[in-house]
RNA sequence: GCGCUCGUAGCUCAGUUGGAUAGAGCGCCGGUCUACGAAACCGGAGGCCGCAGGUUCGAAUCCUGCCGGGCGCGCCA
């Protein structure tokens, strides 16, 4: 909205600038004033223009401001600061402008396919409250790129062969001495089983050393297939990874396809990708050194020498972990020349089904998945290395425009605060007790499970709802519950920048004062108050708003004066801005700036709402005036928190 | 050792293409409810923006060095 004026406007004035000062202008920078009153948008081009032009900035800015055309949508322009070019728009426009644009609805989604991956959990154990930060951040980014039109595929990678899941199945045969049957008794939460089963075999290994081998051997008979390990690994993954599935529900987030190590090493993903990087020399054999034996791919280093060398396939011909990842890469590309059949694995509670990946056909009218044009891999700082690897396996192939669009959205992990290991009674080393925080640990057991959080925040929202509204029915009072806490665990996994570790404290994360989901819930549900109170005092006015406010304020000529008042002003430009918003958090890979924009949103809203008593308004132009002010913030919070998938209550 | 990243109010954090008087939440002090529900709002105190140089009309932001955290760097997975 604010957008597309920005760039007329940019148009407008560097063909002024063309023409009066004779010059080619740089393209022009636009900023936001620091206080509502300067104007609402700045250029600062005359301090670059004043070493050209041979004068003082702040003369430039007044030639500018006096001699510039009339511009539409615009109310003057003004010279400030030491040399500022201050835009005023015209606000009756704008109003009307953002209006028309809140009620359009979605266009189709245009482009080229991108793909995000994420969430990505070893089925092996109970999420935690790192998967929750993957999970949201990805799901989140997804929402901002389908809302600015978008075709997006999500993937959530399943690695079933690995040794997470060896070690449990490990824990089941050798030291609970369980066999299939057995395990399919074990009762749920299945997941919360293996967490504590995952540690204790890491507990068991440590006590006896030479217990290791039975993790090679449970992992060897995993990867070759047809046997018994086989057969209880994929018991054990399929079932974590439906655990995992429910859990992500519960918090509103959902995927595609879940593509599984298992079938990229039965339908032989590696021997393809092998063969393009033999043949194009991305890897070579090495014939002496320390990787005597390999195939090893150069990684660039500064100035172009290549500084370092990866081993992809290791001396005894195995290939190692970033080498799959190269394949599933290429695989996303559609750069494989394979591909995976599929099969229906869960159906969510929307009846939208997720595909799992399968060796062998098995049912009519398997969808494609895949043949990206733009991939996004959602994972942890932590990954950066291996992430770089697969890129550069990508450009050694050739393909550099694929490499290009491969992105590695990377964030940093959730750890524990001292006082959530107090909270929890972990017991902390002498070094760990120096750490401003510490690392979750899967071996160690130490962490939160992400379903213990999301009960925890159920139980204060639902202490909350019933203290609020004491004539609900429970099953609503229920429901509401569950909405404030998808809100209060979105916002919090959302608030922080994805390069700052979030030393997690149960604390802020209950918290549900200040800045938060339910801040922004409670800011519509005030919204949505005014209207349900005004459909039973004044039904017609309720019903035919859109129609009074097209015949009763746009031709009002009390409206500019109205739009006087900058509080308000400020919230509907604040609203105009989000596309804007939504553009710069996809760039920048920084979901977070949505978040805060909306909380910035809602504050505004917030002062409005306290500062206009809109039901007893006595003057009827006003009343109009403010009750489309309150439905024009409230539609486009409505939108904000939608992107940030957050639902919004009924009641509070 | 090399690479990445962070250091901003008592605490947790925003401040991303260099811009005008550095912001928010929590906490603290003091106010505002017979209601469009206070999960809110208003006011106040509280800042060598880690340190030192440099570039620039202008630096929390860019460059260099240093100090202090964190993460990564295996033929492991």
């Amino acid at each position: 909205m604010l957008t597309e004026r920005i760039r007329l406007l940019r148009s407008q004035l560097e063909g002024f600038l063309r023409d009066f000062y004779g010059i080619e202008p740089p393209e022009l920078q636009v900023e936001v004033p620091p206080r509502i009153e300067f104007g609402d948008l700045a250029f600062p081009f005359p301090f670059q223009l004043a070493k050209i032009l041979r004068k003082p900035p702040r003369q430039i800015a007044s030639e500018v401001a006096e001699n510039a055309p009339q511009m539409e949508g615009v109310a003057g322009l003004e010279a400030a600061g030491a040399g500022f070019v201050n835009v005023f728009l015209d606000r009756s426009m704008y109003f009307q402008d953002l209006r028309s644009r809140l009620h359009a609805g979605a266009t189709e989604p245009t482009g080229g396919k991108i793909v995000v991956e994420h969430t990505n959990i070893n089925p092996n154990k109970a999420a935690h409250i790192g998967h929750l930060r993957n999970a949201i951040l990805g799901d989140t980014f997804i929402r901002l790129l389908k809302s600015s039109g978008r075709q997006v595929e999500i993937q959530n990678y399943i690695d079933n062969t690995g040794v997470q899941v060896a070690d449990v199945v490990v824990g089941f045969h050798y030291l609970r001495k369980m066999d299939l049957s057995k395990i399919e008794e074990v009762p749920d939460p299945f997941d919360y089983y293996c967490w504590d089963l995952y540690a204790e075999v890491f507990s068991w290994y440590e006590l006896e050393s030479s217990r290791i081998q039975y993790r090679h051997e449970v992992l060897e008979a995993i990867e070759a297939g047809g046997n018994a390990f086989y057969v209880m690994a994929q018991y054990v993954s399929d079932r974590v990874v439906k655990a995992h599935l429910r859990t992500m529900e519960r918090i509103g987030v959902n995927y595609d396809v879940l593509p599984r190590e298992s079938e990229i090493l039965h339908l032989k993903f590696w021997d393809d990708a092998f063969q393009q990087l033999k043949e194009k020399e991305a890897i070579l054999f090495s014939e002496d050194g320390p990787n005597k034996g390999c195939w090893v791919m150069a990684l660039p280093g500064e100035n172009g020498q290549d500084a370092e060398e990866k081993v992809i396939v290791r001396s005894n011909g195995t290939v190692t972990y970033v080498g799959k990842d190269i394949a599933y890469q290429l695989w996303k590309f559609g750069l494989l020349g394979k591909t995976f059949h599929y099969r229906p694995f869960h159906t969510n509670p929307e009846g939208q089904v997720v595909w799992i990946t399968d060796d062998v056909a098995s049912v009519e009218d398997e969808p494609e998945f895949g043949g990206a044009s733009r991939v996004y891999n959602v994972i942890d700082v932590r990954q950066s290395y291996l992430q770089r690897v697969v890129v550069q396996g990508l450009r050694s192939l050739g393909y550099n425009e694929e490499a290009d669009n491969s992105t590695h959205f990377s964030y940093e992990m959730v750890a524990l605060s001292p006082a959530c290991c107090r909270d929890l009674g972990i017991e902390l080393s002498e070094t760990d007790k120096n750490r401003p925080y510490v690392e979750v640990s899967g071996r160690k057991g130490l962490g939160v499970k992400a379903d213990d959080l999301i009960d925890k925040l159920l139980k204060k929202s639902l202490e909350e709802v019933l203290r609020r509204q004491q004539d609900l029915p429970l099953e609503k009072s229920k429901l509401i519950a569950h909405q404030i806490t998808v809100g209060a665990l979105r916002y919090f996994m959302l608030k922080y920048t994805r390069n700052s570790v979030i030393a997690f404290d149960f604390g802020e994360a209950l918290s549900f004062e200040g800045e938060n989901g339910p801040y922004l819930q409670y800011s519509v549900v005030r919204a949505d108050n005014i209207f349900r109170k005004l459909s039973k005092r004044d039904p017609a006015l309720a019903e035919g708003l859109d129609e009074n406010i097209q015949t009763h304020l746009w031709d009002n000529e009390a409206l500019s004066l109205l739009l006087e008042d900058n509080a308000v002003w400020q919230l509907l430009l604040d609203i105009g801005r989000t596309e804007e918003v939504v553009e710069q958090s996809i760039d920048s890979l920084e979901v977070a700036g949505i978040a805060k924009h909306a909380f910035n949103v809602a504050q505004q809203f917030n002062l409005f709402y306290h500062k206009h008593h809109i039901l007893s308004e006595p003057d009827d132009t006003k009343q109009l005036f403010y009750l489309t002010v309150a439905d024009t913030a409230r539609r486009g919070l409505v939108k904000l928190l939608d992107l940030l998938g957050i639902e919004i209550p009924e009641r509070m």
